[in-house]
DNA sequence: AAGTTTTTCTGCAAGGGTTGTTATTTAGCA
DNA sequence: TGCTAAATAACAACCCTTGCAGAAAAACTT
């Protein structure tokens, strides 16, 4: 995700207007490496701007998925999760606690079968994270 | 998955019933590479015993996913798709058609971060399928 | 600076997919 | 054949997310 200014330029070049919400959600989710829910940005944003309302998180979030800011991971079960970290990377989901951690992999996957015109690959690994290993 | 007859054993010595109910689901899902949903098993199922419940082929499905009998595929949107192969694959998911299609990958990817337990990887790939690419 | 347009906001209702609940039925065994 | 534990069908409820309406606010215009 791009810095707040930047992003402001790029909302209004897009034809959306910057209002106070959206300036909030920029903040929240810069550098933010907690993969967060929409829920729990929402509950932050609330103690900032307590007339914040969740379908407003979701619709900020949206946009900025839609725009390539942020991108969106699914754990097959639960809420999603955003992630505001766009470089090529992957996820390691720990199956104990539910954290979620980026991973650099080497994929030079080559795919065999034939005509598939691939467009992206989504590498989750899943097992314990250090944190829960140690407390085991 | 395995057979319908090692699968009625396997039922057995976990305490479980064989009933109509789970034969047919044995039935439909033995060698279906069409990654179906619970409701697209539901409506064939329902040709052969209309009185069986969308709860009952919810309940099988997940009693053969905790068996490890049966994949459980989550698209990210939409609902799950079951796979009864469970040998080690990946997958390919059309994002033209919504299809799947079993891919196998040499994915011999080493974890850079330290610490992470790694218990299973999934990989997903999206693009479009030959069928799709043709098409346009 | 005020008016106007257009977008966005909030609050709430509704949606899809899956699971919980419960009374009734059934499989498996003595 | 009768007993007991488990499975079933039907229905309600759940979670997460999106649709909708009217009120509010941002940005453009003059």
């Amino acid at each position: 995700m791009r810095s707040q200014t930047e992003l402001t330029d790029a909302f209004r070049d897009a034809g959306l207007k910057i209002t106070p919400q959206r300036l909030l959600m920029f903040r929240l989710l810069e550098g933010n490496a907690s993969h967060p829910t929409a829920e729990a940005l929402y509950e932050v944003a609330r103690r900032e701007m307590p007339s914040i309302s969740l379908r407003t998180v979701y619709q900020t979030l949206n946009d900025l998925a839609s725009m390539g800011e942020l991108l969106q991971i699914d754990l097959g079960s639960g809420p999603g999760r955003f992630d505001p970290n766009t470089e090529d990377h992957h996820h390691f989901i720990c199956d104990d606690c539910g954290s979620i951690h980026d991973v650099q992999v080497d994929t030079e996957a080559t795919l065999q079968a034939d005509g598939l015109q691939v467009r992206s690959v989504e590498v989750v690994f899943r097992g314990s994270c250090a944190t829960c290993v140690a407390s085991k």
